[in-house]
DNA sequence: GCAAGGTC
């Protein structure tokens, strides 16, 4: 009997292509098959899942929210169904005639339990076929060869590990959910969530604003002098800080009372020198930093500006085209075999790199820094080595690209030295400081140009030299709350705390987001947020702490080891859920009122000016924006809002009408709209300025063009016979217009200029008409495809799809998905079903 | 339609 093929089963696409190269020698060659790559060489087939391929679920008959008590849901079945049909189906053909089965997914325990889901397929199909496992942490030819020649098995405790964790956080992920929408009637879109990674992300931010809330100032002042040490007729100046010992003995700036500060001022105010008591030299070695995992690189990506969400997308894109490695890993060691010298070798051909890649070559030893995780996933982010030549990136992928790669080029470059020096100099009993701080050797910092290496001052000064004292000041300060958190500093906790995972912390922020808990950047919870935190606290603590998943880590690490079977562990969980819901259900009334009164709290604008009632932001039938009475039909007062973007209400309100200021969240195109009475009010007092003749009804009923204000705060010229002609043409938001003398001989009308405040140089906006024709000719001339604005379509995506001749939104919506899953490599059919309903 | 975890 003749064997069937070697199937090799991976957990991405992408590892499906390279292991196939690895181990054929790059003789492999690609087939499609339900839309799946499939690698075929000799007798073998390697293909990739996209992770889980089935997704675990209730029943049908537990769908209907309203149906079924939330509570019921403890006692459900839970099922596993595919979720990815077409990956699932190439699976299972290639299964039926496979002769041995490899599976090659990532080896961490999530990837230990898609493995078991692939098992389960070919089991499902082919009871015989022999099944083994291999396992590697990078993709190299090494470690691939290596693992193919000692392959295991898989390990099915610890893939039952995984699944008791899919288990326990479906069942009070659910069950909670549900009653929390239920008992404040919050149904459809407008859901309330938690989960296990949620609910402690969601108390963080809660937590502190708590913090940020109870914060009672406190005033201190601060002293300082300018010392000038005046040798020769060169003057060196510096500033220096007064400072005092406290009771404890230790050094402190800030005095508490006031009139000691007073006194010390004045003291320093009658004197003119001070003499130096000490001077200390110090050099301070400044080692670089360790290889980047996905915490670090958001870090570092944050600090030039990219939120998580984006910082992870842009590495996805770099990743698929292959200029950097796989974007999650929690590793910061590099593996073995990565030859720091080959790799800043592929850098000397590239003139945006080969100075700084021949300097480091040219140290006598290279040994890469080491962070404190070393783990067996991926290898930390690092350059392939495959450049990308400039118009390949947009700038903000170039951006980020140059950021993994000069922090690959500082793991491998030498330390940093500083010279701390420190000066004190005393007066009358009281005691200056000034540190000053000099880069001697920039080491890392010459590649690295992110971390902050500026230097201060201090001349040399020796002990009992006298320096001349002025400048005097006396600054009176406050205690600051603490601040909020920023996306990456919560993303850090958050890995702190061993919630979430690599792949996942910056999707629960952005989850979020999308359930109307935090709004802005850095986030601020709303007053929902807040209620489902204290709800939670009160009836379901463990959802809101970090403790829930250490104790699933634990018990998980349990079931890994044999000493607990997931049986064991998910009945002990549902029956403490079990507990949680006799308190939930008691109180059930009294917890949606106060979720419902929250929600009405975070669209609350302020107090109508007819009615007294409240106003609050809502949403036309169109989908538009505006300002409307709660009242109403009583009370048929509303405002307008600017018809582009989402409203968010900010703290602060305005002092005329004691209405909350709006901001408009639209990406880039975000704004301030200020008060919506306001607006209006301005719009009502202005009067139209006619222009010229309206070019669509002008000859025939004598329309004008006037630049309006509208009461939403837009400006735009359009027709004095509005709304019988609507012709129009947009006006920037900002900025002063003023009507010019010259005038367009095209369409005879003035040239419009706006003006700035400060220093910003006017914009010659001209013709309206002219204007707005180049702004148009630009919108569909060069990105006059708006394939990117599809979420999960990123540039190179995009590049691809117009290979394939779709170039715009509207042929992907009009394509068949498994023609463009055919033709478009390492792109399925459920994907652009995805995209089809995204652009919807 | 719920979670969190993969991946796109």
């Amino acid at each position: 009997m003749s064997r069937g093929p070697e199937l090799i089963i991976t957990e991405k696409d992408n590892a499906a292509r390279r292991i196939a190269d690895i181990l054929s020698g790059e003789t492999a060659s690609a087939e499609r098959m339900n839309g799946v790559n499939v690698y075929k060489w000799g007798g073998k087939r390697c293909i990739g899942l996209s992770g889980h391929v089935v997704g675990v679920d209730f029943p049908p008959e537990y769908n209907d929210w309203r149906d079924v008590e939330p509570v019921e849901l403890i006692g459900a079945p839970v099922e596993k169904h595919p979720t990815q049909e077409n990956i699932v189906a190439a699976l299972r053909r290639l299964a039926r005639r496979a002769g041995t089965v490899t599976i090659a997914t990532d080896y961490d325990r999530e990837g230990e339990l898609i493995g078991k889901e692939a098992y389960e397929l070919v089991r499902d199909v082919n009871e015989d076929v022999p099944v083994d496992r291999v396992r590697f942490s990078s993709i190299t030819k090494r470690e691939v060869t290596e693992a193919f020649e000692n392959p295991d098995d898989l390990d099915f405790n610890l893939a039952a590990a995984g699944e008791a964790r899919q288990i326990i956080d479906l069942v009070w992920g659910a069950a909670l959910t549900r009653f929390l929408s239920l008992s404040a009637r919050q149904l459809g879109n407008d859901f309330i969530s938690v989960g296990r990674v949620q609910g402690p992300t969601l108390k963080l931010i809660v937590d502190r604003e708590r913090e940020i809330e109870a914060f009672d100032p406190e005033d201190y002042w601060e002293l300082f002098s300018k010392l000038t040490k005046d040798a020769n007729g060169d003057a060196e100046s510096f500033e220096a800080q007064y400072f005092y010992l406290d009771d404890d003995g230790t050094e402190a700036e800030r005095v508490w009372n006031e009139a000691d500060a007073e006194e010390a001022y004045q003291t320093l105010l009658g004197v003119e020198a001070a003499e130096v008591a000490s001077v200390n030299r110090r050099t301070r070695t400044d080692t670089p930093p360790a290889p980047f995992n996905t915490t670090q690189f958001i870090r570092a990506a944050g600090s030039i500006g990219y939120s998580a969400q984006r910082a992870m997308s842009i590495a996805e894109d770099l990743y698929t085209a292959g200029y950097i490695t796989y974007p999650r890993t929690d590793n910061t060691v590099y593996p073995d075999d990565l030859d720091p010298r080959e790799l800043l070798g592929a850098f000397e051909g590239d003139r945006r790199f080969k100075e700084d890649a021949e300097s480091l070559l040219e140290q006598e030893e290279i040994e890469p820094t080491e962070g404190d995780n070393e783990t067996t996933d991926h290898p930390p982010i690092h350059p392939t080595g495959e450049l990308p030549s400039a118009s390949d990136l947009t700038e903000d992928e170039w951006d980020v690209y140059e950021l993994v790669v000069r922090r690959f080029f500082a793991t491998v470059a030498e330390d940093a030295v500083w010279e701390h020096l420190r000066v004190v100099a005393e007066v009358e009993g009281l005691s200056l400081k000034a540190n000053g701080k000099r880069l001697l050797e920039a080491g890392y910092h010459d590649v690295y140009p992110y971390f902050n290496s500026s230097e201060s001052f201090v001349p040399d000064v020796e002990e009992g030299e006298s320096l001349v004292l002025s400048d005097t000041h006396l600054d009176a300060k406050q205690t600051q709350p603490p601040r909020r958190y920023g996306q990456s500093r919560l993303i850090e906790t958050m890995e702190q705390m061993g919630i979430g995972t690599k792949a996942t912390r910056h999707d629960v922020i952005q989850k979020l987001y999308d359930r109307g808990y935090i709004e802005s950047d850095p986030p601020r919870p709303t007053r929902l947020a807040r209620a489902v935190v204290e709800a939670s606290e009160d009836f379901a603590k463990l959802i809101v702490s970090e403790e829930m998943t250490s104790q699933l880590e634990s018990d998980m690490l349990a079931i890994a080891r044999g000493e607990a079977t997931l049986e064991d562990v998910t009945e002990e969980s549902k029956e403490m859920l079990q507990d949680v819901f006799e308190g939930l259900m008691e109180s059930r009334e009294e917890l949606g009122k106060q979720l419902q009164d929250s929600l009405k709290a975070d669209k609350t604008v302020g107090t109508c000016p007819e009615c007294g009632g409240d106003l609050v932001v809502r949403k036309s039938r169109r989908g538009s924006y505006f300002i409307g009475c709660d009242s109403y039909p009583d009370c048929t007062y509303t405002l307008p809002l600017p018809s582009t973007g989402k409203p968010l209400i900010m703290e602060d309100s305005c002092e005329d009408h004691d209405l909350h200021h709006i901001k408009m969240l639209a990406g880039r195109k975000t704004f301030v709209h200020g008060c919506p009475l306001c607006k209006a009010e301005e719009a009502d007092e202005e009067d139209d300025l006619v222009i010229g003749t309206c070019p669509e009804c002008g000859e025939e009923h004598d329309g004008e063009l006037a630049i309006k204000r509208l009461r939403s705060g837009s400006r735009l010229v359009g027709c004095t016979r509005y709304p019988d002609c609507d012709y129009s043409l947009p006006l920037p938001r900002r900025g002063d217009i003023e009507v010019t003398d010259e005038s367009c001989e095209e369409h005879d009308l003035p040239e419009l200029r706006i003006t700035y405040e400060g220093d910003r140089e006017p914009w010659e906006l001209g013709c309206p008409i002219c204007n707005y024709r180049e702004y148009q000719a630009q919108q569909n001339g060069e990105g006059g495809s708006d394939l990117e604005s599809i979420s999960g379509i990123g540039a190179k995506t995009a590049e691809k799809l117009k290979d394939a001749g779709i170039e715009d939104v509207k042929t992907l919506k009009a394509s068949e998905p498994d023609d463009i899953a055919a033709k478009v490599e390492g792109v399925g059919a459920d994907t652009v079903r995805k995209w089809q309903t995204a652009a919807d």
